[in-house]
DNA sequence: AACTAAACCGATTGGATTTATAGACTTTAT
DNA sequence: ATAAAGTCTATAAATCCAATCGGTTTAGTT
């Protein structure tokens, strides 16, 4: 039930990009220092996000990363599954991924319901969730 | 947020176990048969949750393994934590494993509190689903 | 007592994934 | 021109996962 640390990583640079959305490009550099992630790891990170068209970035002098578009605009749930994958907790309940399990009768199958549930939760709170939240909480405490 | 097969397997063997509560032992053999489990990845298992004091076994012909306590006491939570480790996507935010994550303010971390969030539900759910409700959704079906 | 069926236990293997690092290339501001 | 940034590919190291194997112990059966 664990996060990657892409996952993990990638949503905290991104809760940066959104906390000081408008400002122009940020560097890999920066983001890394201030969210303690190995600077060569993030840029990875930062670069499946730019094919995932979260952000975009900008090359050269005064170049960097910024979001693709307003922290309003994005959800948890796209960003996780584009560096995590699935949410769902087994296959058989994956909306994205769907595969069929090996149990004997899939309609009968309580742990598949249970499961679903978990996934139905999960999926309906990071959908919900956008980066602007993140911030917008940050700035309320 | 996956489960492990480990995980996943295990719970497939506890509620077949929990469907034939009562009858006396399982045998290994059958569990992995019935459920399209790997008989000897699953032996690791059933090894891992006697230890784990959630079910019980006997040696020798006509031995296998029971449950160590009703269907009803045994939730889903606990088999999951013995297999798969502690439920919450990322570690700060652990009630059973907590460790402190590298943003800068964790009180003003955003993204902390939604995985809370997450956890906390995620577990409330596998906290109050035990063994009996899924062998009972599955009879009910 | 001998045989056999079953769990127990430790080791190990192969593979995948995660986590990173390195180096050469491209773009662009100054 | 120069230097500062991102881009891309490769690959290394470590860890973890899934699975398998061989041998041991226990206990029921004959």
């Amino acid at each position: 039930m664990k996060l990657s640390k892409r996952g993990e990583y990638g949503l905290r640079a991104l809760q940066d990009l959104a906390a000081h959305y408008g400002e122009g490009p940020i560097r890999n550099k920066d983001l890394a220092g201030r969210n303690n992630i190995p600077p060569r790891f993030l840029e990875q990170i930062m670069l499946t996000l730019k094919h995932g068209q979260i952000v975009r970035s900008q090359k050269g002098p005064r170049g960097g990363y910024y979001l693709a578009h307003t922290p309003h605009q994005i959800n948890l749930a796209e960003i996780v599954r584009l560096l995590d994958g699935p949410l769902a907790p087994i296959s058989c309940v994956s909306a994205t991924a769907y595969e069929p399990c090996g149990c004997p009768d899939m309609e009968a199958c309580g742990l598949r319901r249970v499961m679903k549930e978990v996934r139905d939760t999960v999926a309906e709170i990071m959908e919900n969730t956008s980066l602007a939240d993140l911030v917008a909480e940050q700035t309320h405490s």
